[in-house]
DNA sequence: ATAAAAATAGCACGGTCGTTCTTTTTTGTG
DNA sequence: CACAAAAAAGAACGACCGTGCTATTTTTAT
């Protein structure tokens, strides 16, 4: 029991508490995905986790540091799904697609779940505060790390030289928007082609050997 | 005073009701743009208007049916600043800029105020009902026509015969989608060029001429 | 001018919300 | 086992919500 325990006091102590705290963002983010960040209630989530509000209140002080905590677990399960895994892919058009597709996958998957950086981007666009805050920076992180890829894409030979990263991020994003927008609001079969065909023609329009 | 009087019933009658209910909507459009469909309350309508609560809500029976009639009227709004003004455009590719420019003039417009389509669409992807219904039609109708804009170009021979109509739209659709999020909730600047930038490379992909 | 009708106000109800305070239960430790 | 600390429950608060009911005021038509 005291194998590895070389901080004994955040070792052991707090065992019970942060385990169900982990619980009840695990929780609420399956709500927030489908009622949106908004729409998040402590009672919802505290029917959910079978406590009182009171009971799960205790564990954040405040909605608000509720929603950030369940924006930041959304942020990290983003990046080892969608992230991560297509680092494993060489530099260049490999990673870009890999990057792209998980993307899509995660989407796909959100068809019935929502994404709350799509839900909460609506939601918080006029609506300063931490929560807004810790939405923007995730996208943010995300869009860099996209728009990264497509540099290296570019300084590979992947992609032609004079071609404007940001331009192409921006258009990868629009993709996902649309397909989220088509396939989850307007039931519209075939989003999910679109959005593939759409990207594959955005890299053959910038597709490399030629240089201007 | 009896000049047209054809229907004597509906021409004088029931004017002031009709007169602030109108006022209401504007007012509630106002709100929903900034707060969302979902955020719109008949209080804070009623506090807008100076009026009571019951005074308003006697006008519409119920809190949906504002919404709708919000939905409606922003509808409206839509058709007469985006689509029809391009009508007068001739067919074909001049016709569909002037469509996508004036959408993204009232997205421009709306970066401030928000789009009820958009929001209306993340708000109410997962709940069924008489306002998702409404919102959807009205979307459906705007893209069906924004999709017919584009297939008249091609028999214009404005754009390839092998163009996939509904894909340019649905690409089309998306640089709005993506314009929205990055200006609106990024705050990126020059996100409206990018937006213009790609509908050029689209037109450019599909221009005519050559046949396959 | 007057009476009918429409529009609006006022009030109250039941419900949910986030939050605070107090009490009870559970947990970890010597 | 006992004791302190942490965790959870319980009850209550003020606020806002949509909505129904009943006056009251304003508009309309004769």
């Amino acid at each position: 029991m005291s194998v590895i325990a070389i901080s004994p006091i955040s070792q052991k102590s707090q065992q019970k508490g942060q385990q169900t705290k982990v619980a009840i963002v695990e929780a609420a983010l399956g709500l927030a995905s489908q009622i949106g960040l908004e729409g998040l209630s402590i009672g919802a989530v505290a029917e959910v986790m079978h406590m009182s509000k009171s009971g799960v209140f205790a564990h954040f002080g405040s909605r608000e540091e509720l929603q950030i905590s369940v924006v930041r677990e959304y942020f990290q399960r983003f990046e080892d799904e969608v992230f991560y895994p297509a680092l494993s892919e060489p530099r260049g058009l490999p990673r870009l697609r890999a990057l792209f597709g998980n993307w899509m996958e995660q989407v796909a998957v959100e068809l019935q779940s929502g994404c709350i950086f799509i839900s909460g981007a609506v939601e918080f666009d006029d609506r300063p505060g931490p929560v807004r805050d810790a939405l923007a920076e995730s996208v943010q992180t995300w869009l860099t790390a996209m728009c990264r890829a497509v540099v290296l894409a570019r300084d590979e030979g992947h992609l032609r030289a004079d071609s404007d990263a940001d331009q192409i991020a921006f258009e990868i994003h629009a993709l996902i928007l649309a397909l989220h927008y088509e396939a989850r609001f307007l039931n519209k079969p075939g989003s999910l082609a679109r959005a593939v065909t759409a990207f594959d023609s955005i890299l053959q329009r910038h597709s490399g050997t030629r240089l201007a």
